[in-house]
DNA sequence: CCTCGACCTCAACAGCGGTTGAGGTTTAGC
DNA sequence: GCTAAACCTCAACCGCTGTTGAGGTCGAGG
């Protein structure tokens, strides 16, 4: 169970499932969404490169946070799987994904300081919060009748 | 347009799409599982208190972060859809959702953090990373597809 | 009244992110 | 060599989060 004799500093499916927290069938789907790629042996079994291990991490954390697949993919597109991404690559990938980041860890404090917040009024009342004002582009209104509306503390 | 004359303070469920920015169908279907409710007109059709509005922000801001409409459902359950919950509702809510929020920012910052820190190596060393460390555990299947990754033993 | 847009229900389908199972092959270890 | 575990492919299915469309009703303005 050590290091299998036929080790090349490569990883079977299982491994990689095992030691990622990832099933293998989610391995299977990711690589046939093209996230991840794999050699074949003679035998066509899958030989993941170490280097995967840490995609996988990736991924799965990404995931968790409500990132879709595509974007997960799209952002990995941009490291050479193969290995060692030049510093432009990097460069590029990390402030875009950095952007990314920065808007949905703000949309979640947003989340979380207005949910406190409203704990002192007692009442869902969002529209102090910038989350319904974030979203608001209602503009289909002249909006004078709701605005007088507003007055009236649901 | 203005405030229609049936109006008591409600809103049609055409209303509430357009000041929510979520589809009529969307509503329909977040009625149907609970996470909003209506009074009916003599003709059927529905009529939302203004604080709907509200809880609709709520459910979109909390999925545009990740969070699934049973887990949100779960959330609005403790707030009377009545009126008015008290205090102690709030702050049970609250603290449960806050720890939610928390757990979830910490881990974009982690993810965000970790990429910027790796420009400096140029490669994918998650290993290093809270990120490949955070996951541990979770042999974790059961049925259904994928569900909330959730460390949680106790 | 009449009409037209907004509303209703119900059922089918879509895309995502996988899981499950059938049926067959490869491989490590004895 | 043989065997059992791990692997392979492919197709069907799952739950979630809706959207689309058919067929019919409601209601506010002219």
């Amino acid at each position: 169970m050590g290091t299998p004799s036929w080790d090349k500093g490569e990883l079977t499916v299982g491994e990689l499932s095992a030691r990622s927290g990832a099933a293998v069938s989610a391995l299977h789907f990711y690589e046939r969404k093209g996230l991840i790629s794999s050699r074949r042996t003679s035998g066509n079994q899958r030989r993941y490169p170490r280097v995967t291990l840490r995609r996988v991490a990736l991924i799965r954390v990404a995931q968790r946070v409500g990132i879709p697949l595509a974007q997960i993919k799209e952002a990995l597109d941009n490291l050479p799987d193969g290995r060692t991404p030049t510093k432009k690559d990097w460069e590029k990938l990390s402030r875009a994904w950095r952007q990314e980041l920065d808007e949905r860890i703000h949309a979640l404090q947003q989340l979380r300081d207005d949910f406190t917040d409203c704990i002192g009024c007692g009442c869902l009342s969002l529209n102090r919060c910038s989350l319904a004002n974030a979203r608001d582009e209602l503009g289909s209104h002249g909006a004078g009748a709701r605005r007088l509306v507003e007055a009236e503390a649901s």
